[in-house]
RNA sequence: GUGGGCGUAGCUCAGCUGGUAGAGCACUCGGUUGUGGUCCGAGAUGUCGCGGGUUCGAGCCCCGUCGCUCACCCCA
């Protein structure tokens, strides 16, 4: 029999290193929830046409890196790339807009691209988002830049830096690309990169090539271009930023590859991660709603990839320790027919709220020690036919060495001591 | 999608110019009656990613394929 493997580029997280990926998620996550915003939990399939309208058809991620199929009905049917949209979609579907404002979500899960892999590349991947509608504040922008600063920093992060720049309106968008435009019709361009100037003339700016790099040094910036409103809200975000600590460098050459975003837009990159350095993105999108069929209300969100920030604090060193125990207490059965009695105690004990656990197998006494020990419990207890007639045990502390003898009828009695410690 | 590197025990890897595999860690057991972490000893484990080919003979050479990885590209 030949054996199956996981499906091309896909991540995987199991022991031990799956608790170090749960730790991350929950840390991004609880800096979502101190900050007043609320879980959403969407399906990982929607109707094609809302990414295609949300996040735009002449994207990459759009137009080549979909996984695209029908279903038995013969609807088009694509596994979500990207947050965002859905999170707007069932906004309008169930009318959450029109409620207090803003509203404020956050999600956790599994998002699929069919791109080349790579490290910190998958063809699933995680990511936690959170999405603020209903308010165009430059507070509100910082609060969800705030959210992810909090999170990086509660991981101990340190080797990464906050890009921002603005986008500004459709207006002030449509003018700078008519400039851009004519400057990169004057630079001598490959046939490959005139293709992607024409689909996004931004994409230039963060090409790799030194020559290009140096074509492009003196194009005009969109930046230039904001009108005041927009450059005035631009400036309260950096005010706003700098009174609250978090440190960030304005990038007017940052490009997204998602078309909704307008104004803000932010990005997190780390320096210790190679090509795919970006840890987390995201930005202010003014048209999204009513592109989708919803009210005409501005929004900000954030993306933060998972599987990149547990990369991005391994290569820093932080998450080496062992996490510490789940376990208050080990028990181990001397013979078989104590085996059952222990078994039935554990289950008690459990009942009682003591996180415990047994050592299962044919082991002998050295070799269910050493279970003990590996399993990080606090305490450990042999129970054998003295223990059982003498109705008492040994709880003996894995640290110490020291141990005590306890009684196990009622079992409360040792369940509210190991409470207690 | 394009190009480069790699794929040997659970993990990290060694294996000279082709002669049918090793180390460390981990794991299991033991060091005289029922207590782990250190130390000592013993032991198990691989269709050498998969499929073809060249050869008397291939982990080592060739082709294909799958996967990983790095860069481009893209973005989380």
């Amino acid at each position: 029999m030949s054996k199956i493997q996981a499906p091309k580029g896909v991540s995987e997280y199991f022991p031990p290193r799956s608790d170090n990926f749960e730790f991350v998620r929950n840390t991004l996550i609880s800096a979502a929830k101190v900050s007043g915003y609320s879980m959403m939990e969407l399906p990982v399939f929607e109707d094609t046409e809302l990414f295609i309208r949300g996040v735009g058809e002449s994207t990459d991620v759009v137009s080549k890196e979909m996984y695209t199929f029908e279903d038995r009905g013969g609807r088009s049917i694509t596994l979500r790339p990207e947050g965002t949209a859905g999170v707007m979609r069932s906004v309008i579907e169930h009318n959450l807009d029109k409620g207090q404002l803003p509203v404020k979500v956050w999600y956790s899960g599994a998002f699929f691209r069919a791109e080349r892999p790579q490290a910190g590349r998958y063809r699933q991947f995680y990511q936690v988002g959170v999405e603020a509608i209903g308010a165009n504040d430059p507070e509100l922008d910082v609060e969800v830049i705030a959210i992810a600063h909090r999170a990086f920093m509660a991981l101990g992060l340190k080797n990464y830096r906050l890009d921002i720049t603005s986008l500004g309106d459709a207006e002030s968008r449509a003018r700078h690309r008519v400039d851009l435009v004519k400057y990169i019709d004057g630079l001598n361009l490959d046939e490959a990169t005139q293709a992607r100037a024409a689909i996004n003339p931004l994409r230039l700016f963060d090409d790799k090539r030194d020559e290009v790099r140096e074509a492009m040094a003196a194009a005009p910036l969109l930046l230039d271009y904001l009108n005041a409103e927009a450059a005035r809200h631009f400036v309260q975000v950096q005010e706003l930023l700098g009174e609250m600590n978090i440190p960030f460098v304005i990038n007017p050459k940052m490009v997204r590859g998602l078309d909704y975003y307008t104004g803000t837009t932010f990005e997190f990159v780390h320096q210790d991660l190679g090509a795919q350095s970006g840890i987390g993105g995201g930005g202010r999108y003014d048209g999204l709603m009513s592109d989708l069929g919803g009210a005409n209300l501005s929004g900000i969100g954030f993306g933060i990839g998972v599987d990149r920030v547990l990369l991005a604090a391994e290569a820093e060193g932080i998450l080496t320790d062992a996490g510490p125990s789940e376990l208050d207490l080990f028990l181990i059965a001397m013979n078989e027919p104590t085996k059952r009695f222990v078994a039935r105690a554990l289950n008690e004990l459990r009942n009682l709220g003591v996180r415990a656990d047994m050592a299962y197998g044919d082991r002998a006494l050295k070799g269910a020690m050493k279970a003990a020990d590996k399993s990080g419990a606090r305490f450990s207890m042999v129970i054998g036919d003295d223990e059982i007639s003498a109705g008492s045990a040994n709880l003996k502390d894995m640290k110490t060495g020291a141990t005590e003898s306890i009684t196990l009828s009622p079992l409360t009695v040792l369940a509210d001591q190991l409470k207690r410690r």
